[in-house]
DNA sequence: GGTGGATATATTGTGCACAATATAGTTGTT
DNA sequence: AACAACTATATTGTGCACAATATATCCACC
């Protein structure tokens, strides 16, 4: 008489498990290329953000905006972006127009450190040994997951 | 004369985001079902690895099994630890033989807690409305890149 | 049998995530 | 104009993650 089993219980058998496990790991290899630059994880996506929104001239952008690219909300993305400014990043001011708005302005240093980002995404290419097409095929099955969990 | 760009920093192309966003998506996923258990995430995984030792009667497992199968260190598995023994989860208990073990014994109660979590797996996979096929194919990709990840 | 190095776990401090709630401002309706 | 409903951001409290360090024990070798 052996224990009975629960095999859709195993680690080994979660989908979960692998996805939680390569974030985690992918943070962490960003983390000694992001410290030259003086970033966190989050605070690089942040960053990410908003070089693009200056490329495109849609700056200053408000949280929301953050927010909603993210899919964080303001309780993890009001004590980033305080943590941001502190640190020269970036400057947030009430908008005058709407006084609920907080707007969210990129500094000089926020904007002259993305040259010295524009190296980090390939050198983690490197790291992670990822075949690029794989990597573009899991990217999307990814997405096509996070669209179907955002519904709930 | 517009701005230069840098395609490889736009949100859109990076692999690493949908990880990180997935990763997070699935937890909160997780969250109402695991709620009714009275665990987080990160103890359901303690609790997927300490049933899995019970079945195979390895227990007592050292803190040391539980950092390796998950891959956390002793800074985030110690107070998680401690907290699922104050739950009334699991016992901690120092080894006789050598005391600079902690030997993770199941109680009745986190032993008894498996049977409801059983449905829990199924359950995730339709609501994330994943093809049984691609999430293996997915896993088995994702677990690659642990594996090149862990040698850095 | 003492001591240097290795091992196992714990502690401290910082920064996310996120649920729940609060605050303040705006808009639409009557 | 008053006020209810809505919107944007902030705050509070809890629980991870993790780097860095500390503590305690064990083991090997002399």
């Amino acid at each position: 008489m052996t224990k009975d089993t629960a095999p859709q219980l195993h680690l080994d058998n979660q989908l979960c498990f692998p996805v939680y496990t390569l974030s985690r790991l992918i943070t962490q290899a960003y983390q000694p290329l992001l410290k030259a630059l003086g970033l966190t994880y989050p605070q690089y996506l942040v960053m990410l953000v908003l070089w693009e929104a200056d490329e495109k001239g849609e700056l200053p952008v408000q949280v929301r905006f953050i927010t909603e690219k993210l899919l964080l909300d303001t309780g993890t993305v009001t004590p980033l972006l305080k943590r941001m400014e502190e640190a020269g990043l970036l400057q947030r001011r009430r908008s005058s127009v709407d006084e609920r708005v907080v707007e969210i302005y990129l500094s000089e240093q926020g904007r002259s450190l993305r040259s010295q980002a524009e190296t980090v995404p390939f050198e983690l290419l490197c790291r992670t040994g990822v075949d690029p097409k794989r990597g573009i095929a899991m990217r999307d099955e990814m997405l096509a997951m996070i669209r179907v969990l955002q519904q709930s």
